[in-house]
DNA sequence: TCGCAAATGT
DNA sequence: ACATTTGCGA
């Protein structure tokens, strides 16, 4: 069975809004290790990847992986009935066909529950290779999000550009062209490897060399640029937003947040393999409980407004993508306050929003030619 | 060729808005004094021109006088790709094809450039008539656009009516009628001609009589109107801005305002008559609403209040206009805080919004009879 | 989160 | 052509 409480109702609304427009149906896996969702679009032209660590939950447990088929237009709407801030807890007993959802509001005494009827969904889980990328740029996301909603005014399609000179994204259209630079100071960064990067966040949690990253741990290589940008971002922000809430381990947990889980999600192919193939769609067992939830120690909040903007390349790299997948991805920003972009030529785009929970990550193919 | 850098992109996004639905396609004519715009509504009832002065830009030039044919929802779509602080520079060869655009953030690296299309366009230039008007209404913008947006609810179209009493707006509906008489403490001026208010607004500028406005004596009335009138409303702008800021003047502020501000006039006892008063038309939307009533003279006008409210009449005029038009030509509100009405009777009203870096006017038909 | 505008359906 | 609904922006 499933049992996981989650301290903001409001995190799992935000996801849902992300994706249902994009997605109809999936399946929530479910394991001990937290909620996956994977799933190409309507039009099986983007895909989209969801996860939701354990470790975010207040309180979380999962006896053993199940699927839980979810159509997200009756989770959204069972979702709307809890306030952003309730604590939200879901449960699904071993073969269950209904998933429980209860809200409690923090300071009363209303408790709020439904039942929300699951389906068998047949699930093409595809692997994600784990790609090195030959460019990658982290901005603001709310700013990746206005570039492509503008550009899409324009034309249908965007080709973005990384180069020395900057981040440009450009589009034609009938009426009128645009194109957008984001220019920074001083020289691209050099793209660091998965590895290099788990070995960078490890150090910067403070933690040496080795860690729970694993599974191949063979050879971190470690890259200092990454790390020191993001360490220069996190700072940025925690002055900007973390007043607000609390003081105390804001570099520390900070630093640890965002890109932690990054590197994590990284690492799940193994998960992820482990997970398909434990893949198989049943008849859920319904069953009800609630939990309460405590307010988590969430530092992350992190906020992002400045200048979050950075970006690294080991070569030149142009690719062409369609203005509608991409504006749809960005209704991600309100996940998070950066967003990260990673490419390579002729392979497909993974835009990246990683929140303190998790993440969801979009892949979309170039455009090939001039379409 | 042209070049034109504004300051806020805002301000030409304002005028799109205000204008676009009315026009779709447009010749800006660009010459040494600044750019002009003037065209028929689609229907050809109204009449809209626009005017942006060269020394309202951060810089202008313009080597030689050239139409740019624009469609105006392209460059409504190009425009929303500005922010509304960024600085905006618009570019045209000679003889060129499109028009290129390029927005700065203020603060940042981020540099976008469009270029739109440019189209041909017939351009039926109509000479304006200079005319001296039989009564002229200054008032809130503001405060235009919610009666004419309450009267388009009840009735087709509007009878404007100045006399000694006040300026009332009047309709009739098929389920009420509707009338708001503006008043105003005091007889109501002579109109002046276009040479004495000249002549006026350098007085109140402390400017003796003589002014630069000289050029050729008497034809080019038009001309120096412009001119003053641009002068005038900057001083009002100036003023009302003051007052969200300082406090002394807030009497005049609270007779400016509207209703909706009411939480605001609770200070005063004479306001609070006033305001109860209102309340009571609030209460029954098909009687007239009450004058608002200006406390300010006029000559405070000159310095410290717009007063917001003002007319001049040499003669009673009534004159009836569709509604639709007039809710229309109020979308230009956002460009300023005062508007004013000029009208004889039997001739097409003038409504003008300056501000500070030129002007929109809408001229529209009277209705004969009672269509 | 609320309001305004644009797009779609009746 | 008008009204309603959805999406986008402030």
């Amino acid at each position: 069975m499933l049992e996981a409480k989650l301290a903001e109702a409001g995190t799992l609304k935000k996801l849902l809004d992300a994706i249902k427009e994009l997605v109809t149906d999936a399946n929530f896996e479910c394991n001990e290790e937290g909620l996956n969702l994977q799933a190409m679009d309507n039009s099986h032209v983007a895909l989209v990847a969801v996860h939701l660590e354990a470790a975010g939950f207040k309180r979380y447990r999962c006896d053993r992986p199940m699927p839980l088929g979810v159509n997200l237009s009756s989770l959204t709407k069972v979702l709307k009935c809890a306030k952003d801030d309730d604590e939200c807890t879901l449960k699904a007993a071993d073969e269950a066909d209904v998933l429980n959802l209860v809200y409690e509001a923090k300071n009363s005494d209303r408790i709020a529950e439904y039942d929300m009827k699951l389906m068998d969904i047949d699930s093409d889980t595809l692997g994600i290779p784990d790609t090195d990328y030959d460019a990658e740029v982290t901005m603001p996301s709310a700013e990746f999000a206005r570039i492509v909603r503008d550009l899409s005014a324009l034309g249908e399609s965007v080709r973005i550009e990384v180069s020395k000179e900057g981040v440009r994204f450009a589009s034609e259209g009938e009426s009128a062209n645009g194109s957008i630079l984001l220019k920074k100071d001083g020289e691209p960064d050099r793209v660091l490897t998965d590895k290099e990067k788990k070995a960078q966040k490890a150090r910067e949690r403070g933690e040496e060399p080795e860690e729970d990253d694993e599974e191949e741990g063979d050879e971190p290589k470690e890259k200092k640029i990454k790390k020191e940008k993001v360490k220069k971002e996190k700072d940025v922000d925690e002055d900007v937003e973390m007043d607000q809430e609390e003081k105390d381990e804001e570099e520390f947990k900070a630093n640890s947040d965002d890109e932690e889980e990054k590197s994590e999600a990284g690492d799940d192919d193994e998960e992820r393999a482990a997970r398909s193939g434990r893949k198989r769609q049943t008849a859920r067992p319904s069953l009800p409980r609630k939990p309460k939830r405590p307010r988590v120690r969430e530092r992350r909040t992190r906020r992002t407004s400045p200048a979050l903007f950075n970006f690294g390349m080991n070569s030149h790299v142009s690719l062409t993508f369609s203005l509608k997948y991409l504006v749809n991805f960005s209704k991600s920003t309100s996940l998070t306050n950066t967003v990260q972009l990673r490419m390579s030529n002729e392979v497909p785009l993974l835009v990246d929003y990683d929140f303190g929970q998790g993440f969801v990550r979009y892949y979309l193919a170039p455009k090939i030619g001039d379409e």
